[in-house]
RNA sequence: GCCCGUGUGGCGGAACUGGUAGACGCGGCAGACUCAAAAUCUGCUCUGGGAAACUGGGUGGGGGUUCGAGUCCCUCCACGGGCACCA
């Protein structure tokens, strides 16, 4: 073997071996206690980009060592395959979706399969083909056999650019998530899955997830939005019909000066066939949607619909119903009452139409005879005044008492919203899940039987005509109606690919079974034990799979209901961005500096204008291609940077710098253990050494301290640390017997340490130190305790607080011996300059504090 | 606007439950090897004063609790993220 580090010669041989071995197939019939760990999942896009490096990465560390713990892993890898892209590069390439889509997921394989990722590829999935989707069309059939999938009118989020429905979580600022164009509203008939069900058991569950990241648990809380209140009716003068007002403070009922409607609220639509005022308002919220309102500032503005409201609990008094474009058809009941003195926007709609503002909460710091509210409204708790019956009680009781009034009334009950609302999952696209369900003249929607499935996209498609292939194909959707035989027409919609990656994890334990999934493999497998992806999934892609997985608990797949005990959100890779002086994005690689460190185009020499570091993104060309890495400096160089300078939660910042310094890292090892292996002999039988040699305290130091950082995923420390024990051990003098000994058990254990994170380079320098056994099946070292605790301990020594000294000490020292030696520093001595002293204090092992 | 997070050298970041701030790395400086460079190795590197011993300051700003605060509390500022006419 070459003397010199040469990672691309070991990297392959390594891959080579693995693969030929199985070596990272899980076992389904193993005794050992299992453990499942699964990055999320990519787009095959053809090409893995650094996120995904990071993420793959940190993954293949959790795998590793739990494998070396003796643990029998599953770590699989699938593909999120359908979805737009290959849909937009049939129209701009003419390439079928399908051939480009198996394309990507091959190469974007080998790429993966370049980093050295200990993989189960025999699990391998990809949620475009039939024998994925099939199972996913049954799941969906159950899902409608149980009332969770229904179909309904709605008006949806229409995206004119890739001519879809958009749920309302892919709306970002009025705008298509993935086109960017100006969304439309449309009704259409769509079908939607029913997470509305479990609205209060996803909101929950969510606290006992403790091995979730807080951060993730609250984004879920607040997008699922819970709110209690009360639902509130106020009769209409001269209507038959009522309306119907959710609030969460019925306690400010009494200060109710106006009610107002949503403009799609019925009344209202109601309304604008007679009025032309109503008719114009109404297309004029329409129009402006979210992007005017929001240029706009959000003025609030209504019109008055002539009709009066009686209060409830008074019917002498009547109150003005507005249309306000500040009400929402789709929150509460799309109905509010307005109380201008306890609510800001209320009390900004009430100045600008002038409504009366009645206080009806007086603060406890404030005179009840003489508080009243003017510019700002005032949204604490506090004495009901002004109120009837509710009068001197706080707001609590007052919301009690109100419910209670009205309950005997016949005019309202205590409810409970939400701001989560059903998933709308049709897409009306080509590369999707088709949903099997059939549409007869004579007998409805009939979904199509199991035994039929699955229902495969058609091949001849044509995409140059707008809209959805499907619904263009000439033949595909004509079909026969499964329930009276005549002809029917298939749906031509397609699943949402959220569907796709809701319930992929579970596939993965059965990834070629009959059915979507062996209960036995569940039982082994599931829950994943440690999920890691990216945080920009906090909301969506989890919260759906805790919904697939309670509502399959439902049909009677499964019997547990969180899909994910342990979740880790990793930060972003970042890079500078560069520009050129026309402003054109450049690429790091056309970049170069010089000596002033001024940055310069490769090309033209010209100046370039270096920005802030971004999320390396395709369209910002800040981005490095993870091949030319693995290319110039080895997959583990790559692997090691990734793990080493940030915390993994963190974003990462990616410099050449950086890289380099891996590099040379490595490089250092392989010089360090080649040097060792050489100079010293293989002696199987682990020398004991005395209790308080430093160097062989520093290695049982190392193996405790990464052991524990890795197990709290701060993969940072546990590299700082492995690096100090390569500096302890390249310090140690090899011509000096017993230093040599401790340098080779030292090696040993440092290849150890860094298996997980550089298995090629570890496997290699396994067998050159002269080791049989593959280090991924070696077992995890463990520190020896005796090594680990001290003896002697250096302890600080304050005056008033400020270090001025240190002391060596026994560890379990005495406060007499402290202080003592304390006193007889002259460092100490000095600073306390003949001082009188009023107290010392002594907390063993940590600190002397002396007090003057 | 509301909710959450973060703020430590030139840079990325360490610091267990309040107990010696700056581990480890990057960069920089000096030196060794070399005809020279690269690579490698050694040393220094929070900052002001000082030749040094030493000494003053220092974890976004201000205040507080404590013998002792990067860590806890209050307040302000900056940056990042989530939600947003949510009744």
């Amino acid at each position: 073997m070459d003397d010199r580090y040469n990672p691309q010669a070991i990297e392959t041989k390594w891959q080579k071996k693995w693969k030929e071995s199985n070596a990272f197939s899980a076992s389904d019939n193993s005794d050992h206690s299992d453990y499942y760990v699964l990055e999320m999942f990519p787009y095959p896009s053809g090409r893995i980009h650094m996120g995904h490096v990071r993420n793959y990465t940190m993954g293949d560390v959790v795998a590793r060592y739990k494998k070396a713990n003796g643990f029998n892993v599953l770590h699989p890898m699938g593909w999120d395959a359908f979805g737009l892209p290959a849909e937009n590069a049939a129209i701009e390439r003419s390439i079928h979706p399908r051939e480009w889509t198996y394309d990507n997921i091959k190469s974007m394989r080998e790429q993966l399969e370049r980093l050295g990722l200990a993989i189960d590829w025999s699990r391998e999935v990809a949620t475009c083909h039939p024998e994925y989707y099939k199972h996913q069309q049954q799941i969906f059939l159950d899902f409608y056999k149980n009332n969770l999938a229904y179909r309904r009118k709605s008006w949806v989020n229409w995206d004119p650019v890739d001519n879809t429905v958009l749920a309302n979580e892919q709306v970002i600022e009025g705008r298509g998530w993935r086109s960017g164009a100006l969304i439309e509203k449309k009704e259409l008939s769509q079908w939607f899955l029913r997470i509305t069900d479990f609205s209060d058991e996803l909101l929950e569950d969510i606290t006992q997830l403790s091995r979730w990241p807080e951060k993730v648990q609250l984004m879920q809380q607040n997008w699922i939005g819970k709110s209690e209140g009360a639902m509130v009716t106020f009769p209409i003068c001269d209507q038959k019909e009522n309306l119907e007002i959710f609030t969460t403070r019925p306690d400010t009922l009494f200060g109710a000066s106006f009610c107002a409607i949503s403009p799609n609220h019925p009344l209202c639509i109601e309304l604008a066939a007679e009025n032309e005022i109503i008719r114009n308002f109404i297309s004029d919220c329409n129009q402006s949607g979210t992007s005017l309102v929001d240029i706009e500032g959000g003025e609030k503005k209504g019109v008055d619909t002539g009709l009066s409201a009686i209060h409830p609990l008074d019917s002498n008094i009547q109150i003005p119903i507005y249309i306000a474009n500040f009400v929402l058809m789709e929150y509460g009941s799309g109905a509010i009452f307005g109380c201008p003195a306890h609510d800001q926007r209320d009390l900004d709609f009430a100045l600008k139409y002038n409504l009366p503002v009645i206080t009806v909460v007086c603060p406890s710091d404030k005179n009840p005879s003489n508080f009243s509210v003017k510019n700002t409204a005032f949204t604490g708790s506090g004495t009901l005044i002004n109120s009837g019956f509710l009068n001197g009680l706080n707001v609590d009781k007052a919301k009690e008492a109100v419910v209670k009034e009205l309950i005997s009334l016949g005019l309202g009950h205590a409810t409970t919203t939400y701001r989560l609302r059903d998933w709308g999952i049709s897409r009306q696209r080509y590369w999707g899940c088709p949903i099997p369900m059939v549409h007869c003249d004579r007998c409805g929607i009939v979904p199509v039987p199991i035994s039929y499935l699955p229902v495969t996209l058609p091949d001849n498609v044509d995409f140059d005509k707008p809209g959805n292939p499907l619904a263009n194909h000439t033949k595909w959707k004509k079909t026969y109606c499964p329930k009276c035989g005549k002809k029917a027409q298939r749906d031509t919609d397609t699943m949402d690919t959220f569907v796709d990656s809701s319930w992929y994890f579970l596939r993965f334990c059965s990834a070629r079974a009959d059915t979507p999934f062996l209960e036995e493999d569940l039982k082994r497998w599931m829950p994943v034990a440690q999920y890691i992806g990216g945080v920009e999934h906090a909301i969506l892609h989890l919260l759906y799979s805790r919904f697939f997985t309670r509502a399959l608990k439902r049909c009677g797949y499964l019997n547990f209901d969180e899909p994910f005990n342990g979740l880790f959100t990793q930060g972003m890779v970042c890079h500078e961005t560069y520009k050129d002086q026309s402003g054109q994005w450049m690429y790091p690689e056309e970049v170069e500096f010089d000596s002033n460190n001024s940055a310069k185009s490769v090309s033209t020499g010209e100046k370039i204008i270096v920005g802030r570091s971004e999320s390396m993104s395709k369209s910002k060309r800040n981005v490095v291609d993870p091949e030319m890495i693995i290319k110039g400096y080895g997959a583990d160089t790559a692997r090691l940077f990734m793990l080493s300078d940030s915390p993994p939660e963190r974003d990462l910042e990616w410099t050449e710098a950086g890289i380099r310094g891996a590099w040379r890292y490595l490089s250092a090892v392989w010089r360090l253990v080649l040097d060792i292996a050489k100079s010293t002999q293989n002696n199987s039988n682990v020398e004991t050494f005395e209790i308080n040699n430093k160097h062989i305290r520093a290695i049982h130091c190392a193996v405790h301290g990464v052991t524990n950082d890795l197990e709290k995923f701060h993969f940072n420390r546990a590299v700082a640390r492995i690096r100090e024990l390569t500096n302890t051990l390249q310090s140690l003098d090899l011509d000096i017997k017993e230093e040599a000994n401790i340098a080779r058990q030292g090696a040993k254990n440092l290849i150890q340490l860094l298996s997980p994170m550089v298995p090629h380079i570890a496997e290699e320098l396994w067998t050159l130190i002269g080791e049989k056994e593959s280090i991924y099946e070696t077992s995890w070292p463990v520190a020896d305790e005796k090594y680990l605790t001290n003896t002697n301990v250096t302890v600080g020594v304050q005056v008033n607080g400020k270090k001025r000294g240190v002391i060596n000490l026994p560890e379990n020292h005495d406060e007499e011996l402290a202080k003592k030696l304390a006193l007889s520093e002259t460092s100490v001595l000095r600073a306390i300059d003949g001082k009188n002293i009023k107290k010392i204090i002594v907390v063993q092992g940590k600190i002397v504090n002396i007090v003057i």
